[in-house]
DNA sequence: GATAAATAGTTTACCGATAATAATTAAGCC
DNA sequence: GGCTTAATTATTATCGGTAAACTATTTATC
């Protein structure tokens, strides 16, 4: 059906191997015959069967991308990078949206090894049993394998992450700067893992009192944790003057929260979010936030996984942390 | 490397071919055989290499979902969903992003064509050398591809939509019910092609004065093209009651710049947004919108392709369209 | 009891590319 | 001219599966 080397062999009278060769630019034939071949193969529109390419062990220019999910700002971001960059060295991206969860991201590590993606790319895990996972199949099939933003505790892997502790402690500093010292936590159950740690750790470096009662974590996600976690927060009569939200979606729905109840922002509780998605800029009152640098996280682990490809020799584990920058808007208030 | 047939025929010591039979359970192979050919393929954790099996056209289990961009909700409502419904099946998703470019659009047709995919899914496209491209792969590859909400005009195609002349209808009639008359619409470049027009139309329906001069289509996209919009449109003097948005986002974007001039929402003036994304319900003033059923509709999508692989016998073309409905939310003043 | 028919496997060829090896042609040299 | 060597192209095998053709046993039929 579709256009083979044996059509351009037959046009050119040579052999398949023959060309093969010229269009690989084999030193082994003559200038003339590779621009002959070239010009047939143009002619014919041909396209190499990736699946044949694939078999001989010459790579689908294929990589795979694992990532918890596609609803935030974040990660999305992510994804877009990835795309962006892969489309330039024209690689194609398979992805797997994992939810956050250990079995998916094995499940498509399986999945995509047997596939023989040149490459593997996982975000935002944060499971032994992953690594785990992952050291055999770097081993079994030799696939380079990335971390992104991923919370896999192993020198031994590459990664390339963003310093979220830097920037939770950022977000608190700067609330101590404005005279906040009752300070409150929000996000959902995927807080525990990483950020609301660092949120206590942040608390204690910032020498203020760490209070468990103002840290609430919901079971749903996005806006509704805010929103369900804020609730719950302005029930209790224990309220912080300030909030840090887990990420940006989780701050809206907890200023939502505050709206109804009659509060004004900044000036009757102030709030940080995380991830400086695009909305956050738009709201009514603008929110203040960290902005991690998502885009450049994404190529540089592309960047990382391409060199590793094109050269398998590239052993060293490489491992890159990223700052994140404030980005200082309207929520919080000077208290001073 | 990894396990093949070979190594199970050695192991169980019968032919590669009697293997390769008995795991997809052929009559000509006893049961026995299979019972037994099947627990040791289990035991090394076979997995079939997609690659010789794509080459001897026994498919790749992928689908291709080419989409021009995944940082609005919506579209990223349909890859989400489309994602899900895939790994249900056990099919692998390879993604475009095209950035609603022509070019990219047709060049991922070809490179996922290339790549031997079961089957193409074309979101958002509006560009009939897309349809023509389309026409010629699928009589040349004969890979089965539907376009989900895309406007590629020619009843020869599999698609299946959102009524959205519909939902833009809908609301401007809403509007025009709460004794709205001055209605602008606001947009990005993106809305020549559908909604604007649809705008119009929907006016002139409701027998409403469409002015032109309260129409605003900004270079920018998202949130920032809804500012740069109504920013434009305060400036002119010649302020509407009501807006309808091209999309959420634009509408986030045009209440700010409405905020920054003092106004309020909804009793200075009013908003409707389109495509209801999460963050709509969680802004200070909760935004009424017209709300597209993506999932349904990547859901629907996902199994006519699939049934159009299983059974590629199925040639008549499938056509379906889906209702989008009014979420009445705080974002629309009764002037009545 | 001879022949047909069903059963269970094995051989072989093939998909479309690449790599190793073989063969042909041409040029260089005494 | 004959022989070596280099340059170029052709042959063949291979990757890991599947499918068609073929072989070897049983089992059924009259």
């Amino acid at each position: 059906m579709s256009i083979t080397l044996k059509d351009i062999a037959k046009r050119a009278k040579v052999n398949v191997s023959t060309v093969s060769k010229a269009l690989n630019d084999s030193p082994e034939i003559s200038t003339e015959t590779i621009i002959r071949v070239k010009k047939i193969a143009q002619a014919l529109n041909y396209t190499p069967n990736l699946a044949a390419r694939a078999l001989v062990g010459k790579g689908t220019k294929t990589l795979g991308l694992i990532i918890p999910e596609v609803s935030s700002n974040y990660f999305v971001k992510i994804l877009n990078s990835v795309e962006d960059e892969l489309k330039r060295i024209e690689y194609s991206l398979i992805i797997g949206i994992t939810d956050f969860n250990v079995k998916e991201e094995i499940r498509y590590l399986d999945l995509f090894a047997g596939r023989s993606v040149d490459g593997i790319l996982v975000a935002g895990s944060y499971y032994k049993e992953v690594a785990k996972k992952v050291k055999e199949l770097t081993k079994s099939y030799d696939i380079p394998i990335i971390f992104i933003q991923s919370f896999v505790h192993f020198d031994q892997f590459d990664y390339i992450m963003i310093d979220d502790a830097h920037g939770i402690n950022k977000a608190v500093s700067y609330l101590k700067e404005n005279g906040h010292t009752h300070i409150g936590f929000i996000g959902d159950k995927t807080a525990d893992m990483v950020r609301q740690p660092m949120f206590k750790a942040a608390m204690e470096q910032n020498e203020l009192a760490y209070d468990p009662a103002m840290v609430m974590r919901s079971n749903s996600r996005f806006e509704q944790a805010g929103y369900a976690g804020m609730k719950e927060l302005l029930k209790s009569g224990n309220v912080p003057t300030a909030i840090v939200a887990q990420y940006d979606n989780v701050a809206i729905g907890a200023m939502k929260a505050a709206y109804e109840q009659g509060l004004s922002i900044p000036e009757d509780i102030s709030f940080i979010g995380y991830d400086n998605i695009r909305e956050s800029e738009f709201l009514e009152c603008a929110l203040t936030t960290i902005s991690p640098p998502a885009q450049d996280m994404a190529r540089i682990g592309v960047k990382l996984i391409i060199g590793k490809i094109n050269d398998k020799k590239i052993v060293a584990t490489q491992q890159v942390k990223l700052l994140p920058e404030l980005i200082i808007r309207e929520s919080v208030n000077n208290r001073l």
